[in-house]
DNA sequence: CGGCATACCGAATCTTTTATCGGTTATTGT
DNA sequence: ACAATAACCGATAAAAGATTCGGTATGCCG
């Protein structure tokens, strides 16, 4: 987990989803469990564009701020069978994610557009 | 604005959806020229947290992405009065801003709990 | 036994983003 | 005339974030 050295702390609803959200691959992670997959080794493979180290912290991260959590902590079992699961406050977030979601297939061309010139 | 080097580009829309909106305050900016403050120095002004050079910068992003638009383009005209306004592409990204800040505000003391012991 | 898989963690390195500072241009206020 | 304001831009410093690589522990399969 990253520790910021700067400290912010508005009142902003959106200001603090994004804190909670935004990391390359937080909402794409969400969608992964929510589609079923349960297992980190298959949420890696399902976000294959993302390197396994980014999806275990960004997953740290998740857990921390309460969006998922985790079973099978059981440390002396072996092979280690870790399940995520969203938490009530993850289940939370689906229907606004779903929108983003739809909202960002919708605008795809004109947004890879741009992204192809940057 | 910045360049990347890593390419990517998965067909999903919120990854999508993420690389226009994500960016520390582009959010609020958004959020802040919906609320009615058109002028840069205003919305520079209402998110006092930010420093100046970044809502420039964020600002030059949303209107490369199309999610603004801006007036007075006029370089000759002093003072410069620019107004940034949203555009059809902006605006049908309110009710979901509005519903992620809403997400953030029902949950603002966890969050910040959070965020305060890292 | 050797190699593979799972689930992690730590650290070095590199990329991306944000912050800081100074400069430009021209009008308005004192 | 001088300071202040507005709306920028560019360069560089600093911070945050992502990637890469290696290591741990253990069980399974041939």
């Amino acid at each position: 987990m990253y520790t910021r050295k700067i400290a912010d702390d508005p009142d902003c609803g959106l200001y603090l989803a994004m804190r909670v959200l935004g990391g390359k691959w937080k909402c794409c992670i969400l969608d992964a469990i929510r589609r079923g997959m349960t297992r980190p080794s298959e949420i890696t493979r399902s976000i294959s564009e993302a390197s396994p180290r980014v999806i275990e912290m960004q997953l740290a991260e998740l857990l921390y701020f309460g969006m998922i959590e985790k079973s099978q902590d059981n440390e002396t079992e072996y092979p280690k069978r870790s399940e995520y699961r969203l938490t009530p406050l993850g289940e939370s977030l689906l229907p606004i994610l779903a929108q983003i979601d739809a909202w960002g297939l919708a605008h795809q061309a004109e947004i890879q557009e741009r992204l192809a010139e940057i």
